[in-house]
Order: C-alpha cells, then structure tokens, then sequence
DNA sequence: GTAGGGTTAG
C-alpha cells in the first residue's frame, strides 16, 4: 500500500518537474533529458502523460530516433502520446513521420484535437491544399472542427494564393461551426482575406474591404488583430491605412509597431522607418531584436552609415540581455550594413565574432566581398560555406561576371545546375552578364531562350542583363528589341540601352533615347551621365555632350565626378577643342588625376598635338609608372609623327623599367565554342590555314588600294619584316577564321582586349569590301562596324 | 496533446 503511495508521489513530482520544462525555453530540455536519466537510474517506468512529455521534448530537441524509440515502447499508444508525436515530428521538419502516425491511428479512436495537429502538421510544412483536404476529411468523418481547427485551417488557407471564393467558404464555415466570436478564429479570418487581397485572382479592394469590416466590428481585439491588419494594408501598398490602424493603438504593441516599420522599409521609406522608431523610442514601446533589425536594414538600403553605426552602439549598450536567436539576426543585419557600407574589415570582424552563424550570415559576408570587387575573397567563402542555397550562387555567378571573370562565371552557372539548384532570374542574369563580357552570342542567345522557356522573360535584371550582352556582343538591334519588349523598366534598363546606342556610334539616337527617358519621368542619375556623355563623345556631338555635362548639377543635382570630367575632356579632344578641353581642366574643384590625363593623351595622339601630349604621359608616368598604356599611346604618337628616335627611348624606357605591354589577344566565337588567338599565335590548331588565307585576302586588298601601315610597329626592324609582323596581330587572325568559318554572309564578330591597331582598322575597311560582309570589332574602348570599305566609328578610335 | 503577427542575405 505504502509503495504504491510512493511510486504516485514520485510521479507526480516527475510531472510536475517536466512541465516546468516545457513551459520554458528550448534550454530546459537537456534538464529534462537529466530528469529522464533519474528516472532510468532510480528504476521508475514513465508511463501515460509523462512519457508523452518525455516523447515531446526529445523530438523538439531533435532526438527523433530516441522520441521513437520510446513511442515504440509503448504497448498501445493512446491518442495524447499520437498526437504529440504529430505535432513534434513537424516542428523537427518531419512531415512523412507525422503522417505515419496520422494513416496508422484507427478512425475510431480519433479525436478533433489529433486532425488539427495534423493540419497544423501540413501548414507548417506549406502544404496548404493537404491541409485543406484533411479539414474536409475530418468533417466528411463527422468530427466537429473547434477555434484550434480554424486557426489551423485559415492559415493554410492563406498559404494558397487562390481565388476570392475559398475566403468566403472559410468564412461561411466559421460562422455555421459556432466560433465566430473567438478572437482567434476572426484573427485568421482576417489574415486569409488580407493574403487573398493581394492575390491576382482576387479583388483587392473587395478582399480588403471584408477584412476591414471583420476588423471594426470585433468586440475584443488583441495584439494579433492590430498587427495582422496592419501588415494587410502593408502588403496591399497602403501604408496611410496601415499608419492609421497603428495611431488607433492605444497600448504597448511592439509587434504592430515592427510591422509598421518593416513595412515602411520594404517600400523604400527610409526617412518614415526611422521616425518610427525614434517616436516608439520616446513614447516607451518595447523594442527588440525585430526592430533593430528592420532598422539597421534601412540604413543599409539608404547608404545611411552614420545611422546605422548609432544603431549599433545603441543595441551594443543593452547587449547583455539578449538572447542568441536575437543576436543572429540583428548581427546579420549588422554585417550586411557595413558590407553595403563598403566597411567589409568591419563587417568581417562582427562575422568572425558571431557565436551562431546561419546561411544569411554567410550569405551577407559573401556579397561584402563580392560588392567591393575582392573576387579572391569571396571565391574563399564561397568554398568554405558549410551550405548554399541559390542567394549564395547568385551572388558568386553575377560577382564574377561583372568583375571580368565570365568565363569562371558560365562555369558556375552550370555547376549549380548539376548540384540541382533551378536558377532564378538573378542568377540568369549573372550568366548572361558573363557572355556579354566574353562576347559568346550563341551562347547568350541560348540562355536567352530558357528564359523565355521558364518563364523568367518578364524579368528586370534579366531584361537588363539581356540588353547589355546583345550590345555588347554587337548586335545593337536585339538589344533594343529586349528593351521594347520589356514589360516594365528602370533606370538601369534606359542607362543600358542608351551605352548600348552610345558603343555602336548611334549618337543621335542616344540623344534621342535620353530625352525621352526625360519625358517618361525617369530620374538620371550618375551612369546615365557617364553614357550619354560617352556617347556624345563616340559621335563627335560636342554640343550636346557639354550641354548635358552642365545640366548635372543645376537640373538634377548631381555632381559631377572625375569620370564625368573625364568623359568630357574625351568629348572635347576627339573633336581637337584642346584650349577648351584646358579651361575645364583648370575649372576642377580637385586636382585632374590618370583619368583626365588619359583622355588628354588619347585626344593628343589623334591630333597630333606632341606638346600637350608628352606632358599628359609624364603626368601620367608618375601617376601609375607601370601601366603599359601610357607607353603604347606616346610611341604611337612619335610613330605617327615619323619620330623613330622618340618611339626606340619610349621602348627603352619601358625595357629600363621592366614594363611588358599586355599581349593582344582577340577571339571569336563559332557553333557556340570560343576560339583565342593571341598575337603571332602557333598555339590554335588551324592558325596555318589562317595565315595562308590572309595572305591571299591581302593580295585582294592591296588591288583596291591597301598599303599596310607599318609605323605601328614598335620593334625596330627590316622593312619587310614589320609588314610581317603586321600580319600576326591577334584582331586579324581572328577575322580571318570567321570568315573562314561562319556561313557565307555572315556577320564577323571579333573582340580584342586592347585597342585595335591602326593597320589592323584600315585592313578591315579593305576586307569587307573584299569579302561583302559586315565585320564588327569590339576593341577595349569601343565597336567598329566595317561595312563596304567604312567603318561606322568615323575613325575616331 | 492542437492555433495565429513583426527580422536579416542579391
């Protein structure tokens, strides 16, 4: 009798024990597993409830194999120990488990509590339809859904985005079952209505209507009710009716106020974010790791860096009381602010200090690197990250295409694919950004199509993406086709297109294009500048190209940058205004640097203006000593000038400083393979049959009048021998295997990665007349369309 | 034994 007393006691005490537990944070368990471990050594069996809780805790503390364990222990488990294993099994991710459980309990032992863990089950697992279909299930079976199953079922409801007649079903339903006046349920309620609201499918202002009627005539709003109207209207792009519902809370509702903000946030409503929490700071609602987040978050979208950092200081102060969930997000936040912020030494070290990381922390660290261009960097976090999910491939394809790695780039591209990722638009973008540098047209062409073939045609950055590389692979016409065709655009897109204009000489239609992004409303901002400008300059409009320059700062408010003087000083040289080109150099509010001397000196060479052009070089020779350019450009101007003595001390004082010019290299791309040929190349398997080619072309061409142009030799040789080496320039081997190669009639499509040469440019205006085709360069700087002995750059290269 | 809102990576 006594030891019966004894072992209900001890029990009771277990019980009691456990639920203290539960009732408290996921740190408890390992003291429950303790508990558990008492129990085992003083040799008590657990049964009924307790061993339900045991069951409960070592599933949430991912110890499925153990919780089983014990489910299988029991010789015939009641529907409490089921219904625990449903409801632990999906919150460890385990959906199939949970159904297990669900098909293996017999019907006549069921209960409405054990169908809503299971619907429940399913939502978590955002298997919206399932879970509808067990709520029809479980009425079809006669079992009455309660304020739990509406809750449940409303939530998975508004996981599908369907039409407006599932809401109103739901609704009926909630009004036959009886718990139409539970705060719960008419919570739910409202939030499936406000999800329908922004579906497609569905009226907006009439789903949006019912949820507000539902919201005004609830007798006893709660905390949930206020935030999920106010993230409806957040969602719907009504931030005034959001705002409104928040001034009507009269009590300390930090949630709401966190939707308010992280709803001011997402549409790029800095200035009101940060209001927000400066006036929920003075009016004392709590505030936490959410708010911070959201924050730090706008500041890092605004560029607000000095924001940002007080944020930090501010959340460093009161540090000691947060929890580590609250520390990984907001520590994200942080690192993704100093990244953007280009402080990446900064963001590494509160990366390097996180006790918990999770895949948006990489994530974050990951497009810090790739952001500033330190592609070394990020190839090694890319390879040390403990998983992937598409973000971090996106980051890493688009980091290496727009850094000049493309080829790296199209590798990684495919490399997703075989690790079974589908890649999105982004990603996309990155491949095709990849073949715009490259110049693969066949292959950019193809990504083109599986595009349109996923559905992905629609897409901005692709669209974007799309227009640059049909540009930049020569073909101006398919990219203004893109641009058409796009459903919406933005800045990005027009800048795009007008460069696009601007490379192939168009400059007219650049202007053309500009004025009418003008007229649309679209805002110019700095790159749009820098095209146009390159544009004017490509086409010789010097007018024009001076009068946009000016309009900068008094129209649009930007001021003007090195590069966009540098661009003008380009505009005015080419066209031979040097004394101009000097004024608004003397006009800088800073010292002219490389770029200015660059364009001067380029400038220089055209026009033959020595002086001028010798001084550029040597500001030039101490700016950056190294860089080979500098010295082609001033030996090609002795060059041109028949200065032989000049152009053998330009070739020893390079020779005397170490300095190697860059080899050309130029390739081309044929049935989708891209074929190199460097200068004097023995390296491509048909480079013979290339030179025999060009031998006989060239003797067609002299007949029309060509005379090579041997002053753009720099080495000091026999005559005869620099016409030969004339022949073995990389542009023109490159040419010559298009055409021996590509279909009769055929665009040629070449790109250098220097400059083209003087003679290479004369050759080609030769051979299109020869061969009647169109043959289109795109050297370093620009494109050259050679069509019928012309060339569209009006030899301005 | 079962339910519902606000955060961070391009």
């Amino acid at each position: 009798m006594r030891n019966t007393l004894d072992i209900r006691t001890v029990a009771n005490r277990y019980a009691a024990q456990l639920q203290l537990c539960c009732s408290q944070r996921s740190t408890s368990y390992c003291i429950a597993q303790t508990i558990h471990a008492h129990m085992i050594a003083s040799g008590f069996k657990p049964r009924g409830h307790i061993l339900n809780r045991l069951m409960d805790i070592y599933c949430k503390s991912s110890n499925i194999a153990y919780a089983l364990h014990l489910f299988n222990k029991i010789p015939e488990p009641d529907i409490v120990a089921r219904t625990t294993l449903i409801a632990a099994y999906s919150t460890a991710g385990n959906l199939k488990l949970s159904q297990e459980v669900f098909g293996g309990t017999p019907l006549s032992t069921r209960d409405t509590v054990f169908y809503n863990a299971m619907i429940t089950a399913y939502s978590h697992n955002n298997d919206g339809h399932a879970a509808i279909e067990l709520f029809r299930d479980m009425r079809r079976d006669d079992f009455r859904p309660d304020n739990y199953t509406f809750t449940s079922v409303l939530g998975a409801l508004a996981l599908i985005v369907e039409d407006e007649k599932y809401c109103q079903q739901m609704h009926c339903a909630v009004l036959k079952s009886g718990t139409v006046f539970v705060t719960s349920v008419l919570n739910a309620l409202i939030s499936a209505y406000v999800k329908c609201a922004s579906s497609p499918l569905a009226s907006s202002s009439l789903m949006m209507g019912a949820a507000k009627k539902l919201f005004d005539e609830m007798p006893n709003k709660d905390e949930l009710t206020w935030t999920t109207m106010i993230t409806g209207y957040v969602r719907n792009n009504n931030l005034d009716a959001a705002r409104e519902i928040l001034d009507g809370v009269t009590e300390n509702i930090g949630v709401a106020w966190n939707a308010m903000i992280s709803g001011y946030v997402h549409h790029g409503f800095i200035h009101e974010a940060l209001e927000m929490f400066r006036r929920m700071h003075l009016k004392g609602i709590q505030h936490d790791g959410f708010t911070y987040t959201s924050v730090i978050s706008a500041c890092a979208y605004a560029g607000l860096f000095k924001h940002g950092k007080q944020m930090h200081a501010f959340i460093l102060k009161t540090e000691e009381k947060h929890e580590p969930e609250f520390s990984l997000s907001v520590n994200n936040a942080l690192v993704s602010l100093y990244g953007k912020c280009g402080k990446v030494e900064e963001a590494r070290e509160i990366f390097n200090k996180m006790l918990i990381r999770d895949l948006i922390s990489w994530n974050a660290i990951l497009s810090a690197y790739v952001n500033l261009g330190r592609i070394v960097e990020a190839k090694s976090f890319f390879k040390e990250m403990p998983e992937r999910n598409l973000l971090s491939w996106t980051v890493m394809i688009s980091g290496l295409a727009q850094n000049g790695f493309g080829e790296e780039g199209l590798k990684l591209f495919n490399q997703m694919r075989i690790e079974g990722f589908e890649p999105c638009d982004y990603a996309f973008a990155g491949a095709i950004t990849s073949c715009a540098m490259l110049g693969a047209l066949e292959h950019g062409r193809q990504l083109h199509a599986q595009l349109v073939k996923l559905g992905h045609d629609s897409s901005l950055s692709a669209g974007n993406a799309l227009i640059t590389m049909y540009a930049r692979c020569g073909i101006v016409e398919a990219a203004n086709c893109v641009f058409l065709t796009m459903p919406c655009l933005d800045s990005v897109s027009w800048n795009a297109m007008i460069a696009a204009l601007g490379q192939h000489g168009h400059g007219l239609q650049a202007i053309e294009l500009f004025e009418q992004m003008l007229k649309e409303d679209i805002v110019p901002d700095r790159i749009t500048f820098l095209t146009i400008l390159s544009a004017c300059s490509h086409a010789g409009l010097v007018k024009e190209g001076h009068c946009y320059f000016n309009s900068m700062r008094g129209c649009y408010n930007i001021t003007p940058g090195e590069d966009h003087y540098a661009r003008l000083i380009d505009l005015l040289v080419r066209a031979g205004k040097f004394s101009e080109a000097n004024d608004v150099i003397e006009s800088m509010p800073f010292e002219p640097g490389a770029p200015i001397w660059e364009a001067l000196l380029s400038g220089c060479r055209i026009h033959g203006n020595m002086d001028l052009g010798i001084q550029a070089a040597e500001r030039l020779f101490e700016l950056m000593p190294q860089h080979d350019g500098t010295y082609v450009l001033l030996s090609n101007m002795y060059a041109t000038a028949g200065r032989q003595n000049d152009v053998a001390k330009v070739r020893k004082l390079m020779r005397d400083r170490g300095i190697k010019k860059e080899p050309g290299c130029s390739w081309i791309e044929v049935e989708s393979k891209v074929h190199v040929f460097l200068v004097n190349d023995t390296v491509h398997p048909e480079v013979q049959a290339v030179y025999n080619y060009l031998e006989q072309l060239v003797l067609e061409m002299r007949k029309l009048g060509y005379v090579p142009d041997t002053k753009f030799v720099l080495h000091d040789m026999e005559e005869a021998q620099k016409e030969s080496v004339l022949y073995t320039h990389s542009e023109k081997l490159a040419v010559v295997f298009g055409l021996m190669k590509l279909p009769l009639g055929a665009t040629i499509r070449v790109f250098k990665n220097l400059r083209i040469c003087g003679d290479c440019h004369n050759a080609f205006k030769f051979m299109s007349k020869v061969v009647g085709r169109e043959i289109v360069v795109r050297d370093g700087k620009r494109f050259h369309h050679f069509r019928n002995g012309e060339c569209s750059c009006g030899n301005y290269w």
